[in-house]
DNA sequence: GACAATACTCGACGCTGTGTTGAGTATTCC
DNA sequence: GGAATACTCAACACAGCGTCGAGTATTGTC
């Protein structure tokens, strides 16, 4: 199965299936994007196709390792530091909105719907989030820098979720500001002492 | 087109295939599905399927209606009162976590998912919380009962989403508990001066 | 209780899309 | 130049969707 090293036509031509996926992909609903499109885009037969990927699935996953990291690594810094830090929030948000623009169908069924065959990659990158996430708020509750909520765990899932949600059906600058505002008050913000 | 009164043996198989779907969806992702399983628990065979619905869509379609009606009539108490009101808010949340309990897999995908088939009935259903989301959110403000904040429609399209996205992955009492605190805190929480 | 209209049923067909196989051609390394 | 490996493809088998046309059952009406 190993490949020869160096740029082989067989490397050009996987890349030339993945770019044509990542084209598509930005507006073709995974469901309508056949292996057909991707072999024509790539100009080899159908059959050629297998020979570079199991699946359309195995295509649409090494699509989503490339986009996960991207996306992992801008909130990095605010997933670091510590304490109401506005603008790294809105560093992390502003790139995942960007993601979500150029990759929405395919995020959207992976992350969203439950498509059995992302499960796993699904798990991985929501679990991430949520564990880095949860430790954060933990971390700032314990040095006082917010006061006491939810559990961080079920906080941070929850936070996490919407935003996967919100930027499915609405990437502006404006669901970046709202989402800001959630995010902060729902870690930061007090309740005042019992509502009318 | 036109059925007869009373309820002939021909309303008995519609409604048996309605039966037959909303028990495979259960457990069976949408996209699993097939009409040979719905014809086979209706006891018909497959072209008789097509003298009842035009698709498998049909089908969803007509499940999807009697499911987002509970849904909003659950939210009813809530979305009319005015005021931190953790008791209504908590009921309706309670009655969506059962309602995606049952009904995940059609849920996710017709909510959460892109798919085409779903678009309107999507907008509906979201347009719909929105507005009177958003209304409730504009009036307690108006009212005295909520401080400032984001955009009440941009604000109650983010919730809506955060709802619909942590109950597909996990509608257990704690996300119920989770999500009303987010709720309240994102609409009647207020962020200390300024963090840090 | 016949008979027309309408409700309902189904087998057979054509289509699109997936994935496999087996035989072939090109490329590269020695 | 020859063997190993990279690559290519036409032909096939299969699953699922939706259509067509020819039927059979049921019902309302006289």
């Amino acid at each position: 199965m190993g490949r020869r090293r160096g740029t082989t036509k067989g490397d050009r031509r996987e890349r030339a299936i993945l770019d044509t996926a990542r084209d598509l992909l930005s507006t073709t609903p995974v469901g309508r994007l056949t292996i057909d499109q991707l072999t024509a885009g790539a100009g080899i037969s159908r059959s050629s196709f297998y020979f570079y990927f199991d699946s359309k699935t195995a295509v649409l996953e090494a699509l989503l390792d490339e986009i996960a990291e991207e996306m992992v690594e801008a909130a990095r810094r605010w997933l670091d530091g510590s304490g109401d830090d506005p603008d790294s929030l809105r560093h992390a948000l502003e790139v995942s909105a960007r993601l979500w623009r150029e990759h929405g169908p395919l995020l959207r069924q992976a992350l969203l719907a439950e498509d059995q065959e992302f499960a796993s990659f699904r798990e991985n990158v929501v679990a991430r989030y949520v564990k880095e996430g949860a430790a954060r708020i933990a971390r700032d509750r314990q040095e006082g820098l917010a006061g006491p909520g939810p559990d961080p765990q079920s906080l941070a899932h929850a936070l996490i979720r919407m935003k996967f949600a919100v930027f499915a059906a609405d990437s502006s600058v404006e669901a970046v500001e709202t989402l800001c505002a959630v995010v902060r008050r729902a870690m930061y913000g007090a309740l005042p002492a019992t509502g009318s």
